[in-house]
DNA sequence: CTCGCTGACGCAATCGTTTGCGTACCCTTA
DNA sequence: TAAGGGTACGCAAACGATTGCGTCAGCGAG
């Protein structure tokens, strides 16, 4: 490898020199920057971060940890990470928690042990967080992203599920619906507990009363089923919320198997916009989460953190975006 | 911080000890061991890569440089990198090529700052590759992943695509088709290049004659337009094959728009199987990347050539399987 | 002529590990 | 009792940067 030594060396300096050049950190001749510029340019030195950061402390470079899921956002989300982390001169280290806890605490610990500068994460669904304590305790710097966990003393950055839960809702509501379905994600995530909340309060607002028999909630993979149980009530539901991803396409899966019309035989709204939206028939509404903008928000909010660790915490929600189409019955 | 040296003192041991403990380097005494694992304990000692490497030299951490596009399906090859890299105890530090020569060549950059230990790179679509040759002349062990440019004498991984289109292609010469269209990306990727080959090929197979008007290549987004202007053609395409993700996107819209009945009136097969493929009407027969396959080898090959860095690059394709649907015409 | 100041640069300590040599001790054996 | 061979551990030198102090030359002022 080609150290610091090797271009002082060859612009004939000290290599404080050559570290005083590279580093703008004080005034150097103006020849001697021309000869040290010249050295690096022949050697093609890079610099090592590794020796930097320990003498400096710092790494710059942040931790990302969330369950890489089959979740069509996230790369959306990544590329808003990356891009506000590069453009800080940070980098990104990346780690699956596999939505699992131990999976999660083994992630967040090589990060630690990566010595990055703060946390992004995405907390599993699991109450027991054992992680969250941990990251308190070691005073690492860090933002909680999309979950929001409650009495958490973290910097948070989510979006907002109880109010674009709720006017999906009464937006169903309007249209005439009385029996409004709700089937959502696993149970413990606060997004789901938060778009239920949002679904009771819509419910509210369109003078509705709210059933226990309408709310479906667990693994995604029970999506389709849970339709089905729905269809088959005395009083079968006229409309439904998919609360995410799986559980839209579950939706359509059973409706389609069903020969059932989403629209006019079943409204549907989505939360969590996709790109094929538009390529069913009918078209699906769905509320479009602002993921590029939670992403930029969390890294803004912990770079903030990390050059000022003690102040009160934060917590951001960001509005969805109604996509309205057709699916919900409106022509 | 909790150091080494704090362990090492709690447990009235020299760091050297506490090293040889943590690395199960040399024998120590029983008792010893057991003081130095409690005292590990009662500090939270994490153990610090960042000095760990600098005197080791490696980083056990590798750099997966790509363009953090749309594809859905880069979510399950980040998935699969990162659980065949934990696996193995290295890390993973992400960086957005953007698809832009200068952006990837800062990318590789950061990564090599940061001594990675090797790089996994989907390289950009540019022909002028000037991170190739840096990359070898700096001696990073590298696996090229995806895009197969010709001649590198890097090791690479990635879907097979000649043999795979002309599968496709051959498919729709057998229902009868004689116009049989091309929609790709971009030029310049190796991957359009490939599939248009495969493209020519099943055309031969299936005694058709190759037509310069009915293969259309460029930004994704014209892949609507590029329909458009093929039906508009006085023998207009009775198929059309979707090289990428964007195309079948663009191909469905537009068949949207005018009123066209995929399967009937327009044949249809894509690339890149997606999760969706089912719930459009009719479902769309595609071909399935096996992304999770290339993540695991590639990351594999990386680590051997970690391990052996001298010694014949070696290329692997894996082959995509057909998820035979609709909307080919068949029933 | 000397003092003080300023601009330009180098010395050497430091960051937290790893690891090649040593050393100290104990136990056997002759 | 001394030699020889283990066993258990510590010393101190790297690794490649950053950075607080110094040093040194040149120059204008008193």
């Amino acid at each position: 490898m080609v150290t610091m030594r090797d271009v002082a060396e060859l612009a004939g300096v000290s290599i404080t020199t050559v570290s005083h050049v590279i580093n703008k950190t004080r005034p150097v001749a103006t020849d001697t920057v021309g000869r040290v510029l010249a050295a690096v340019e022949t050697t093609g030195y890079t610099g090592d971060a590794i020796a930097r950061s320990l003498v400096t402390g710092g790494t710059r470079s942040i931790g990302l940890a969330l369950p890489l899921t089959g979740d069509p956002q996230l790369t959306a989300l990544l590329r808003a990470v990356d891009a506000e982390l590069t453009a800080a001169g940070h980098t990104l280290i990346l780690a699956d928690t596999h939505d699992e806890a131990d999976r999660e605490g083994a992630a967040v610990r090589a990060l630690r042990s990566r010595r990055v500068d703060g946390v992004l994460l995405t907390p599993t669904t699991g109450a027991p967080e054992a992680v969250l304590p941990e990251l308190r305790k070691a005073g690492v710097p860090t933002v909680l992203v999309g979950r929001m966990p409650e009495h958490t003393g973290f910097d948070q950055v989510g979006p907002e599920n109880v109010q674009a839960t709720s006017d999906l809702v009464r937006h169903l509501g309007e249209l005439g619906h009385r029996r409004i379905a709700l089937i959502t994600g696993p149970d413990g995530v606060s997004t789901a507990a938060e778009r239920a909340l949002g679904y009771r309060l819509g419910l509210g607002r369109a003078k509705l009363v709210w059933d226990a028999e309408l709310v479906a909630s667990g693994p995604s993979q029970d999506a389709a089923e849970a339709l089905e149980t729905l269809l088959a009530l005395s009083a079968p539901p006229t409309a439904v919320v998919a609360g995410d991803n799986p559980a839209l396409i579950g939706v359509l899966r059973a409706a389609r198997r069903r020969g059932l019309r989403i629209g006019s035989d079943l409204a549907l709204v989505a939360h969590e916009d996709v790109d094929w939206a538009e390529l069913v028939d009918p078209a699906v509404t769905a509320t479009a989460q602002p993921v590029e903008e939670i992403g930029r928000a969390a890294v803004r909010m912990l770079l903030e953190r990390i050059a000022n660790p003690d102040g009160p915490p934060r917590t951001v929600r960001l509005a969805p975006t109604l996509m309205h189409r057709q699916s919900c019955g409106c022509p």
